[in-house]
DNA sequence: TCAAGCCTTTTTGTATACAAGAATGACAAT
DNA sequence: ATTGTCATTCTTGTATACAAAAAGGCTTGA
């Protein structure tokens, strides 16, 4: 499957608005970003439609694009959502998962603990990301599975700010214990709930997102 | 908010792939379209493009958009991520709900149950798509209420047949009254499981569902 | 008869040109 | 000084023109 050029600009305009590139708020010009990306202002227009269909930038009728940053409010409700979807997938996976499927879950696991200790947070970011991929996959329900790495890709950059929490990575293991424990009993609820728990943003892990989301709020 | 014709055209073509104007598999030729609607290309690639994002079509580089309907394996898929959605916005309002919220909830129940004596499946459908908004509202989750409404809105053209199946609007009205009687109670998992005998596709409204679909398929 | 390669046609992707609405700034009137 | 109006300029939305890739069909060779 062959990308178009609008393909690539999308991507690239997604991570400069990630990175902080362009500023909440401000408008995203069609002809200078034609001109960034040295293309005609098509495609560019093309790349804008995407990503305010993925929601990092607003949409305003004959007024042009502006980047959208969430607000603390919204990011809570995004991480709410972000951790029922996980629940949902832990309880039906809990009795839907297959032996591969366990295995793979376990190895995944292991990967993570590896990297733990070697206090990589990007590696860990990653393997992390893959863990709870396959547990969206072991839901048996390829649409929610879909949902839910579409949610976890917006949420990206906010999450890997978490991990820099000192002592998150190590807490996250346990709870990654717990997670799989559940699952191995086909416990629906208590795999829920662990999940919940890991993915919710409470206690501590609300003022430390906060704490990091003040600078991009100035 | 004014809209542009490439949102007319989206809205239209929408419309058209729901009536089966457009079958499944089907290519959308961007000429023949544009002649259709009287435009250029430019606003039909425009709307094609929301369409794919919306799911309602698939796009394949340099090949075109297709028509993809949802199969019935996807649709139940689709249907038990909607029922968990909404289960968990009972779950969450069952706590989080007002007092103005809650006689809103019964107002909207209300107006479904005098729908219903009247045997008029359109209009309770409206109505009952307004009850079920308003306990996406009353979860408190603006981003989860969001999500919800985008879920329905795809669903709608499926649910609505649903709604002819003989008996069902009456069956749908004795679910509404254990939901909001769970709500009152604030019990949360009482209304989440309540909820979701309401919305998912077992049963009788399985073999319904899929007969329905049968005509679509061939 | 079938397959491979080439050429034509069709269709998508991109660039450019044009039209229409919105923002900006100057000037006049109160 | 402030506000309202008008004109200019800028930006978005749409149309058209062009390029490049894919589809379809033809010929040619076995």
């Amino acid at each position: 499957m062959e990308r178009r050029r609008a393909d690539c600009i999308a991507d690239d305009l997604e991570g400069l608005i990630f990175d902080g590139t362009f500023a909440d708020g401000e408008r995203l010009d069609e002809v200078q970003l034609a001109n960034r990306f040295s293309v005609s202002r098509t495609p560019v227009r093309e790349a804008l439609q995407r990503l305010t269909q993925s929601g990092l930038v607003v949409q305003i009728p004959r007024r042009g694009v502006f980047v959208r940053q969430p607000g603390p409010v919204e990011l809570l409700e995004m991480f709410e959502v972000m951790a029922e979807l996980e629940a949902v997938c832990a309880r039906l996976a809990a009795s839907r998962i297959s032996d591969e499927g366990f295995n793979s879950l376990l190895d995944a696991n292991r990967r993570c603990k590896s990297v733990v200790e070697a206090q990589d947070t990007d590696t860990y970011y990653r393997e992390n990301e893959r863990f709870h991929a396959i547990l969206y996959r072991q839901s048996g329900n390829a649409f929610l599975e879909q949902e839910c790495l579409r949610l976890q890709r917006r949420l990206q950059p906010f999450r890997r700010v978490q991990l820099r929490v000192r002592g998150r990575m190590s807490q996250s293991m346990a709870e990654h214990e717990a997670i799989v424990s559940a699952i191995e009993d086909a416990d629906g609820e208590r795999a829920a709930e662990a999940i919940r728990q890991h993915v919710s943003v409470q206690g501590e892990k609300f003022h430390h997102l906060i704490a990091r989301l003040k600078p991009a709020a100035e």
